[in-house]
DNA sequence: ATGGGCACCTGGCTGC
DNA sequence: TGCAGCCAGGTGCCCA
């Protein structure tokens, strides 16, 4: 999906056009997302205000004057913010009709995004109460990581692309962090020394910022909410660049295929 | 507890 | 040109 830095672009884009407008009417165009949509969701979000738009991982947490909204962009959904009337287009799910005339609009081709609407607190909903820190939180530490690595068999990126250790880290920037902290994707966790375990958290950190800073990575169908691309793909060290040359050293960046999922690493400058 | 594999879904590309 | 096969920003769930 988007990862962290698209989920907080698409937050940072619909902020400033949904913040204290009211909801006039969701229209759902197609109830079968990765849950599927409860039929008398429309009813009960109409005329409703919105207060806040937040994010916890990779979810948007839009607050409503009562309850809230829980919304994830899957592997291939966007949100975009559209003047009314704007016509719709091959997977369009759902519409935010807001009272300022414009609509908050998600497009999902894949159809793995989810929505949800809790009257509670949406950091106890079942999918986001057992989630690991924020990579921006101080809890997220070296120590933290290094502990966590101690006695585990299993690769360095699955751990880092596990929701409950560190969340919002996916596919491409848990090969871009690993680039940037010199260690090898296939590595076994236990093997890490307490020096790697600091320069990744470091490098999470920074590739995760700079890509929050160019409005994300666009590979395919990610869009902000204003409908423009992500620009961190330029920036990117390793991913989808097999056989193209290292930026740093030169060498060919390899591929392999690692718990199904690519990972690329650059054999000379990755341990 | 840990880790692996599968499932959900569509579109785009490759190669025969 | 057509079509089979493979791949893609995620993650919850089931099983060993």
């Amino acid at each position: 999906m988007p990862e962290l830095p698209e989920v907080e672009t698409t937050r940072r884009g619909i902020e400033p056009h949904v913040l204290g407008k009211t909801i006039v009417a969701f229209e759902l165009y197609q109830p079968r997302l990765r849950w599927p949509i409860p039929r008398t969701l429309p009813g009960a979000l109409a005329g409703l205000r919105i207060e806040s738009v937040g994010r916890r991982a990779k979810y948007l947490l839009i607050a409503l004057e009562r309850g809230s909204l829980i919304v994830h962009l899957g592997m291939s959904g966007s949100l975009r913010v559209l003047s009314a009337g704007e016509p719709r287009r091959a997977h369009d799910q759902y519409d935010l009709r807001l009272d300022s005339g414009r609509i908050v609009r998600f497009n999902d081709p894949r159809r793995f995004g989810s929505l949800h609407y809790v009257e509670g607190d949406p950091l106890e909903h079942r999918l986001l109460r057992d989630l690991a820190p924020e990579p921006f939180d101080a809890a997220f530490t070296a120590d933290y990581l290094w502990q966590l690595t101690r006695g585990r068999r299993l690769a360095v990126k699955q751990l880092l692309m596990n929701s409950r250790l560190v969340v919002g880290v996916g596919n491409i920037y848990a090969n871009e962090a690993l680039f940037r902290a010199r260690v090898r994707p296939g590595r076994e966790a236990r093997r890490l020394t307490r020096a790697e375990a600091a320069r990744l958290v470091k490098a999470v950190r920074t590739v995760l910022a700079q890509a929050i800073r160019v409005g994300g990575t666009t590979l395919r169908d990610y869009v902000g909410a204003d409908g423009s691309p992500g620009y961190f793909r330029q920036k990117l060290f390793v991913y989808e660049r097999a056989g193209q040359p290292c930026r740093v050293c030169a060498t060919p960046i390899r591929h392999r295929v690692q718990q199904g999922r690519s990972s690329y690493y650059c054999p000379a400058c990755q341990r």
